[in-house]
DNA sequence: GACGGATATGCAACCCGATGCATAAGAGAT
DNA sequence: ATCTCTTATGCATCGGGTTGCATATCCGTC
């Protein structure tokens, strides 16, 4: 159900069509949520059944129709009821980590592989988060509590990038440094 | 998929029944992959479907018989396969996160609730971890391979526990000082 | 005597997320 | 000319995770 309150949650900020709310969640909320489009105008369209969202149809010379979905009172008073609900922390399912309980049929070079590329993608989330933050939070003593909020949601993905590469630099210490030192000299 | 491997690598390193399983996940796995009884006893129904484990029973007295599963050839293929393969990491759906999006309409009330829930979780978390580190693996320096993978996805789970808690005091300096001033002067 | 917890297994229904496919047209690249 | 990208919307299907319920017995507690 989480999904519903995030898009009421940012249409609540601001009205928006199905394209829009996909895009906003793919550039600035992927550190928060994520969805597809498929899932976002389903849900959508759910919501508007349920009237915690009205829409506008904003005609367009040559291309379908925009849908500009705004949050009406029932919507606000559903998100607000959420926000007082407590939740539990999502689960942990990460099959890179379930890698590491297949013991000796798991090999350095794949390991290296897995790795390798765990590097590269937070190293690369890291580089968004940064421009994010050079963005929309250039002068973070200065921030609305609003902005404050978002800010922090976004140290939050900064914290888990860096906080992976801690762990990818302790794996390459206890267990790949062996490797290097067994290949051909040249360490 | 993965809940598949999880099992297949639980139960490379020793034979168990559907029960044993759910303990060993509970227990011990939980930073690395969660499931429920009902989703481990169906998805080793359709392993052994498909002839990737085999079951021994083991009748007891007055208690449905024991099922002791163990991998077969086949599995153990599937297995090795699998850690050949690259994955993407998991995708964040964090309703606390998203709460962080709706602005004004989320109270100073609400969301210091929610972070001394979160402070608890991580710090009850850290408990068990610290525990599971005693108990598995006293002697750090002189692990096998095996057991230093395994030590490895324990150290993920610190990590992640301490980098929420680091986050939760960034909350508490940069949310809620103001609120605690606020408050009759106690502080 | 009733109730909850541990042992040990499983079925059935539901919902959400993932994936594939579809429609419709303009813009720019090769 | 064809390909790909962008805008803009959506349906259909499938699979995995969640929840509720069921069976059967022993043990300790209130």
């Amino acid at each position: 159900m989480t999904l519903r309150f995030a898009l009421l949650a940012a249409l609540h900020e601001e009205p928006a069509t199905g394209y829009d709310l996909n895009r906003r969640f793919r550039d600035r909320l992927g550190h928060v949520w994520n969805a597809s489009h498929q899932q976002i105008y389903r849900e959508l369209a759910r919501m508007l059944d349920e009237a915690l969202v009205a829409v506008q149809p904003v005609p367009q010379a040559d291309r379908p129709d925009r849908k500009v979905y705004r949050v009406t009172q029932g919507g606000k008073r559903a998100l607000q009821a959420w926000l007082t609900e407590g939740h539990p922390r999502p689960a942990i399912r990460d099959p890179f980590l379930v890698k590491l309980f297949a013991g000796e049929l798991l090999n350095d070079a794949d390991l290296e592989r897995d790795l390798a590329e765990l590097e590269a993608h937070y190293r690369e989330r890291l580089r968004t988060y940064r421009s994010l933050e050079r963005r929309w939070f250039p002068d973070e003593r200065n921030l609305s509590r609003h902005y404050r909020l978002q800010y922090m949601a976004l140290r939050r993905g900064i914290l888990t990038a860096e906080s992976w590469l801690q762990w990818a630099a302790e794996m390459r210490e206890r267990m790949l440094l062996s490797a290097r030192g067994a290949s051909k000299g040249n360490g």
